[in-house]
DNA sequence: CTCAAGGCACGGTG
DNA sequence: TCACCGTGCCTTGA
């Protein structure tokens, strides 16, 4: 069954979405791998649409978090470093891209090039586009190897990004607090009172972020010290074609 | 002109 | 209690 939930329901109280009836068969990883039959909730308010769903039993779950932290290699030294407000920062945990050769992602001053798919993450790929009907050809990798670890608040706003395609979050391993936050209820200058969104992603969850999302809405991963194991989080994307570089005018 | 994928200081809270 | 959490701010280049 679906829940409609907005913010100004239950003010600052964390959206609980992961269905309360516990899966039981393994029908679940069948179920995800040939249809949509997934008991999706879905999550909105102004500006913001999301799907949430359990795509992955625990025991599969298990299963790709270790081939994971067996495959995947993250970036270190300068490609692991961003730019904010003109300082260079380690990022507060490890990142990797993979995808079809030659993709590229920038953010914040970084430029990260794809390597190309391996066999785990090709899988959870294909799971996710039979799962939700959407091609990707792009994933960001993001571990956090404890509750130190975290993502300050951003949107996914880059122009590289199919705007007609929703981001899709796969997290593996400890659950984490998920924050969004509207762009007009943040800062000093609070224009409007609009009630964060917050839910809790767990192990083997699938989280959709579907237009318009990411115009209206920042979403962070905060810090909470209490947790003391990794996740991974995948998020697939829809990268448009790399255009030839528009001539520049002047300089 | 706007705004930022970072840290830090500070005050409220359980 | 005091560790943790949420918020405002930093201040420079894109």
């Amino acid at each position: 069954m679906k829940r409609a939930l907005t913010g100004k329901e239950s003010p600052s109280k964390k959206i609980k979405v992961c269905d309360e009836e516990e899966e039981d068969e393994e029908e679940t990883s069948i179920a995800a791998e040939f249809s949509h039959p997934l008991p999706w909730g879905k999550i909105e308010a102004e500006g913001l649409d999301l799907d949430y769903a359990q795509l992955f039993s625990k025991d599969e779950a298990d299963r790709l978090f270790k081939q994971l932290e067996e495959e995947v290699e993250y970036f270190t030294g300068e490609k692991a470093q961003v730019k904010v407000f003109g300082k260079l920062y380690s990022v507060p945990r490890k990142q990797a891209t993979y995808g079809e050769p030659g993709l590229m992602y920038s953010f914040s001053g970084v430029h990260l090039l794809a390597r190309p798919w391996t066999p785990t993450l090709e899988h959870i790929r294909n799971t996710v586009t039979s799962a939700t009907g959407r091609s990707f050809n792009f994933v960001l990798v993001n571990r956090y190897k404890d509750g130190h670890d975290h993502m300050g608040e951003h949107r996914d706003d880059e122009k590289e990004l199919d705007p007609g395609c929703p981001i899709a979050s796969v997290s593996l391993g400890a659950a984490r607090d998920f924050v969004f936050r509207h762009r007009d209820a943040r800062g000093a200058k609070q224009r409007r009172h609009i009630e964060p969104v917050k839910l809790e992603l767990a192990h083997g969850s699938l989280l959709l972020m579907n237009q318009p999302t990411n115009t209206y809405w920042y979403h962070s991963l905060p810090a909470r010290k209490r947790i003391l194991t990794p996740r991974i989080n995948l998020t697939f994307r829809l990268i448009i074609c790399q255009g030839r570089k528009e001539p520049k005018p002047s300089q």
